[in-house]
DNA sequence: TTTAATATTGAATGAACATTCAATAAACAT
DNA sequence: ATGTTTATTGAATGTTCATTCAATATTAAA
């Protein structure tokens, strides 16, 4: 009665996220389109009945594991976002870093992602998880740059979007990208790119 | 012995044509990944040992349709680069207004770009027929702006680079809006990035 | 300790999958 | 007209797919 999270629920949370792990691994290797719940089980050790019996559809799977996706893009962002809006002054070059630091993520793979992305197209309920993520971000990175004494004057909504494009249209770019300096380099470039664009805004003031 | 393209060619060509567009058409309602031999041999009405006649493996069919996508993508934009290339002055308006007219293009799928896109991550081969086409591509925009007495002075390069960015990060963010008024909207905010890249240069010249 | 609920197993299902093959039809070259 | 190449057909292959089911094991509740 008092324990509402009891072994019960524990196993089931625990093997639930184990085979949503699972599959985004597998993913990882194989591509999403290629991985099967007869894979997940094999790498899993367990027979493809349990995970049918944790996610009755492949459908709500592939939901749980946008989720999952959704979670990990926020956990790169967030932290960097949240911890940016409890300093007192705003540090371009420290916002444009930790804007960029998905580079080291090394939890994130940029192939399922995209696979996700594809999704939203023609799931409706993939494309609102999709939009409220980057809303999310997008508001969160607005009240940043209200902080701001000089940028808290202008339209600081529609910065945080100009921003939010740079980022994601630069590592569609990145994503093609094998040499490791010239990587290196264009992403040194990109982050300019952002910093002109919060520079303008204060010269403009 | 003259007519290389004899209609023995022409059948061929005219086949291979028919399916891998049909497998694009299909691709686009059901999904890359649902997008089965069979399905598009219903669709053809015609057996799918004929599909295999002419694309033996399913890779190479995908292959096949990478080169149709890119082609397709390479259409939206050739045109308006090489029409520009041949005008004297550059009109920076009419650059932006072209170089985001994706918009109008209807024979383009987003969800079926991403899907292909995705695939860049693990196939080595479409992976580089991504790289030559987005090299391409800026290539020609950096001979664009090189024509420009003002911006021709500066790191034309770099610009169109920062510009391709953000038109690929835009429609990132646009692929996720539903509502037609604030597509446009928004749509009209990226033109306007663009534009104050370009001005910013000239600028500061 | 007995009962009820959940976790796990393994075998089986039919559908869809890419691919193969032999046979026929059409187009082409001579 | 004849022989050769190519286009097309339809049936069949074995594999993998998501999913179902009944049986057993484990855990929680009484």
């Amino acid at each position: 009665m008092i324990d509402l999270l009891s072994m019960k629920n524990s196993i089931r949370a625990a093997r639930e996220s184990e085979i949503v792990e699972g599959f985004y691994k597998l993913a990882q290797e194989v591509g999403l389109e290629n991985a099967s719940i007869a894979k997940i089980a094999k790498r899993l050790e367990i027979p493809p009945s349990l995970i049918m019996h944790y996610f009755p559809t492949k459908d709500i799977l592939i939901q749980e594991l946008i989720t999952f996706i959704l979670e990990h893009y926020q956990l790169i962002y967030e932290p960097i976002l949240t911890q940016l809006s409890t300093s007192k002054s705003l540090d371009v070059d420290n916002l444009v870093e930790r804007l960029f630091s998905r580079e080291w993520n090394l939890l994130f793979d940029d192939g399922v992602f995209y696979s996700c992305y594809a999704l939203t197209f023609r799931n409706p309920t993939i494309r609102e998880a999709y939009k409220d993520l980057h809303g999310a971000l997008r508001r969160t990175l607005d009240e940043i740059l209200q902080q701001d004494p000089v940028l808290g004057k202008g339209d600081t909504e529609r910065l945080a979007e100009q921003i939010f494009v740079v980022v994601e249209g630069a590592y569609y770019y990145l994503g093609m990208i094998d040499d490791r300096v010239e990587y290196a380099t264009k992403l040194e470039f990109f982050k300019q790119q952002v910093i002109d664009l919060l520079k303008v805004v204060s010269v403009g003031e």
